[in-house]
DNA sequence: ATGAAAGCGCTAACAC
DNA sequence: GTGTTAGCGCTTTCAT
C-alpha cells in the first residue's frame, strides 16, 4: 500500500524517522519536539522543525493514535436538521473544540432512525473518541432500554437527565427557566393565562420548555390551558394557530420556537386577530428574521455559544481527568428579547360579542414598530 | 497505558486475538471476517461473529488506519455559520456520507480566520482524512495565492472554480441558473428591469447569483441597475430597503437570500411601498419561514441533498479509484417557488405624482394569500 | 479456505 | 538532554 498520505505510486509521506534523519538526530527527539515535551534544547528544537518543515513532514495521526491509545477527538451526535437551534449549537461546539486542539467528529441520528442515539454514539466508538457530545438528543421510543454504556465521558447539550452512567455531564441549557420568563413577562402585562404550543415532545429540549412554562403558571396560580403540540416547522404552528384562532380566551401564547410562532401569528391575521392587539405571542430562538417579520417577534434567545463553551471545559476536564470529580454546572443567562408581539391583553369583551366575529378585512396587520438588531431587554 | 478505548484501570477492550482465540481461528480469519472478504466459511464467519458479539469486540480504527493507509473518514470544511444555506449542505453531507461508510471530520474556517481555507484543510490532512468537501469556500484575500496543494481528493460545493489543483471536483449548485429563473419569472410578469440585493462578493455563492442575475438580464437586453450589497442578514436587508425604497423606478429586487428578503420587505412596507403590490420582491434558499412571513415569500429552493449526494458520489468515487477520470457533473434541478410577494408592476405614474408620497398608514400591508406547505411551482 | 510473519509510524518506559 | 527498545492492533503478503 502507499505510505501515510501518499496516494497513488507516489514516494509516501515522509515519516518521523525521515526527519530525525536530516536533523540529525533521534526519532525520539523528533517526536519530543512534536509534542513540546521538556528537554530539547533550543537548538536541537529548531534544527527538527527545520527538517520537518523542509520534508514537509506532518505526523500520521493513526500511528499515534494506536500508541497512545487517544485518538484526541471529540465527537458530536446531532440531529440531521438545519434547524436553528440545533445548527447553531453545533456550531458553537465546533468553534470550541477546535480551540481545544481536539477534531471534531460528526454523526447524526435522523428522527426515527431505527439504530437511533445508541447506533450514533456506536459508531462514534467504533472512530475511537476521547469524548461524546450529545446535542439536543430526541427519546427515541425503547432508547431507555439501553441506559448508554460508554466508556468515554459524555456530555449531553439542551436536554435536562436523559441519560444514567456514571461518566455523563450536563451542559444545561436552562430552557426552563427561560420558558418561565417568557410566561412571567406575559403575566406582567395583564394577560389571565397563557396558551403554549409545545414543540414534539420527544425533544427533551421541546418538554423543558413545556415543564418551565407549566411550573411558572402553577406559581403564579393561573390555570393551565391545553397544550397544543406542533412540530418546529412554521406550518405546524399556523395549524395550531386556525384552532386558537377560534378561542376568544386566548390572549396569549407562547410558542416554542419561532418558526411555529411565525405560522401562529400569520393563522391568527388571517382568522382578523391581530398580533399583539388582541393576541400577544412569543416564540422561542431569536432566528435571525425574528426582528425583521410583521410584528416584529419577542423571543429568547439562547447563549448557544456559552453553552458550548461551558459544557465542553467540562468535557474536555473530563477527558483529562479520567478520576475526577466533574466540574459544576453552570446556568446560561436568560435573554429575554421583547419586541412588538406582546402587550397587555385587550379588555374583556362581553359575552355574546365576541370579538373575532368583527368585520374586519381579513389579515391586516398593526402598524410596526422599528426592529431593533441588538437585544432590547434582558431579564 | 490502557488498553485500546478502555479509560482508567480497566481491563482493556478486546482485541482481534482474544475474538481468534474464542472463535478458535487466526487473527487474520476474524479479519477478514470484519472486511467482507471472501473464502471464510459460513460456519467459521458466524463462530468469529458471535465470540466477537460476546466479547463486545469493536475493531480499533486507528490500528486500521495505520495498517491499510486509509482512515475512512472524509473532512468538511464549513463556514462556522448557523446560515440556512450552509446548515442545510452541512447535514445534506453527513447524511449521505455515513451512507457511503465513511466517517466524517469537520472543520470550519471562520470569515477572517487568519489561517483561513488553507489551515482548515491542512487541520483536516493532519487528521488524516482520505477526501475532503469544502462547502461553501468563501474567497479569503490571499488566500488565492496558494492552490491549495493536496494529495487527496477535493469536493468542492457551492463555488464554480475557486481552486486549481488536479485532484479536485465541482459540485456545481447551479445558482446562477436559479438566479436567472428569477429574473425572467420578474420580466414575464411585466417588470422593466430587476433589482439585484446581493450577498457578500466574498462568498461564491453570491457572487454566482449576482452573476446569474447580470447574465438574465443582459439576455432580456435590460439595463442593469446599480448592485447593494448585503451581509446575508436581514438586517442588511432592510437597510437596503430604505434605500430602495426612495427610488420610483424599483419594481421588482431580487435578494440573494431570503433574511435579506425579509428585511427589505419590512423596510419597503414601513416606508409605504407594499409588497408585492408596488414591488416585487424574490428571495433565495426556501427558509422554513418563507411561507408564512407576509406576503409570503417567492424563492428559489435548492436542492441540498442532491447536491450533496451527488458530489459526494463523485468524491468517493475518486477516493476509491484514485486515476479515474473524474464523474461528470450533474447540474440539480431549479426550483423557483412562486407564492405571494410577485406580482405584474404597476402601472407607471406619471412624474411629480409620486407614489410613495401618498399617505398611507405605514407599514399597512396587502390582503394575505394562502401560504402554501409544498414547492407550488416548479420551472 | 485458512494461517504465519512482517510491518504500518508513532509513543512509552527506561536507560544513558 | 538524548537515545534504545518494545509494543499499540490491525492489514498485507505470502504460504499452505
Amino acid at each position: 500500500m502507499t505510505r501515510g498520505t501518499g496516494r497513488d505510486g507516489s514516494p509516501g509521506a515522509p515519516r518521523s524517522v525521515d526527519v530525525a534523519r536530516v536533523a540529525g538526530v533521534s526519532q525520539k527527539t523528533v517526536s519530543r519536539v512534536f509534542n513540546d515535551e521538556p528537554y530539547v534544547s533550543a537548538d536541537v528544537r529548531r534544527r527538527v522543525l527545520d527538517a520537518a518543515e523542509q520534508l514537509g513532514y506532518r505526523r500520521n495521526n493513526a500511528a499515534r493514535a494506536l500508541a497512545s491509545g487517544r485518538t484526541r477527538s471529540i465527537g458530536v451526535v446531532t440531529l440531521g436538521t438545519a434547524l436553528y437551534g440545533p445548527a447553531s449549537l453545533l456550531m458553537g461546539v465546533e468553534r470550541v473544540v477546535r480551540d481545544t486542539g481536539y477534531a471534531l467528529r460528526v454523526v447524526n441520528t435522523m428522527e426515527g432512525d431505527p439504530a437511533g442515539l445508541a447506533g450514533a454514539v456506536g459508531s462514534l466508538l467504533d472512530q475511537g473518541v476521547d469524548g461524546i457530545v450529545i446535542s439536543e438528543p430526541i427519546d427515541e421510543p425503547g432508547g431507555e432500554a439501553e441506559p448508554l454504556r460508554v466508556d468515554v465521558p459524555v456530555l449531553v447539550l439542551g436536554a435536562p437527565q436523559p441519560f444514567a452512567a456514571s461518566t455523563v455531564l450536563f451542559g444545561g441549557r436552562g430552557a426552563d427557566r427561560m420558558a418561565r420568563a417568557v410566561v412571567e413577562h406575559l403575566l406582567d402585562l395583564g394577560h389571565a393565562t397563557v396558551h403554549h404550543l409545545a414543540g414534539p415532545q420527544r425533544w427533551y429540549a421541546a418538554k423543558d420548555r413545556l415543564e418551565g412554562w407549566r411550573s411558572a403558571l402553577a406559581a403564579h396560580g393561573r390555570d393551565e390551558p391545553p397544550v397544543i403540540e406542533g412540530d418546529w416547522s412554521a406550518a405546524s404552528g399556523y395549524a395550531a394557530g386556525r384552532e386558537l384562532a377560534a378561542d376568544p380566551e386566548v390572549t396569549a401564547v407562547f410558542a416554542a420556537n419561532d418558526d411555529m410562532a411565525i405560522g401562529l401569528i400569520r393563522a391568527l391575521a388571517e382568522a382578523g386577530r391581530r398580533v399583539p392587539q388582541d393576541v400577544s405571542v412569543v416564540g422561542f430562538d431569536d432566528i435571525p428574521v425574528a426582528a425583521y417579520v410583521t410584528p416584529p417577534l419577542t423571543t429568547v434567545r439562547q447563549p448557544f455559544d456559552t453553552v458550548a463553551q461551558e459544557g465542553l471545559k467540562r468535557l474536555v476536564h473530563a477527558i483529562d481527568n479520567p478520576q475526577a470529580q466533574a466540574l459544576p454546572a453552570s446556568d446560561p443567562p436568560v435573554d429575554l428579547i421583547v419586541r412588538a408581539s406582546t402587550q397587555p391583553p385587550p379588555p374583556r369583551t362581553p359575552p355574546g360579542r365576541r370579538r373575532h366575529s368583527v368585520s374586519r378585512s381579513p389579515g391586516e396587520v398593526p402598524p410596526h414598530r422599528l426592529p431593533e438588531k441588538d437585544p432590547s431587554t434582558r431579564r
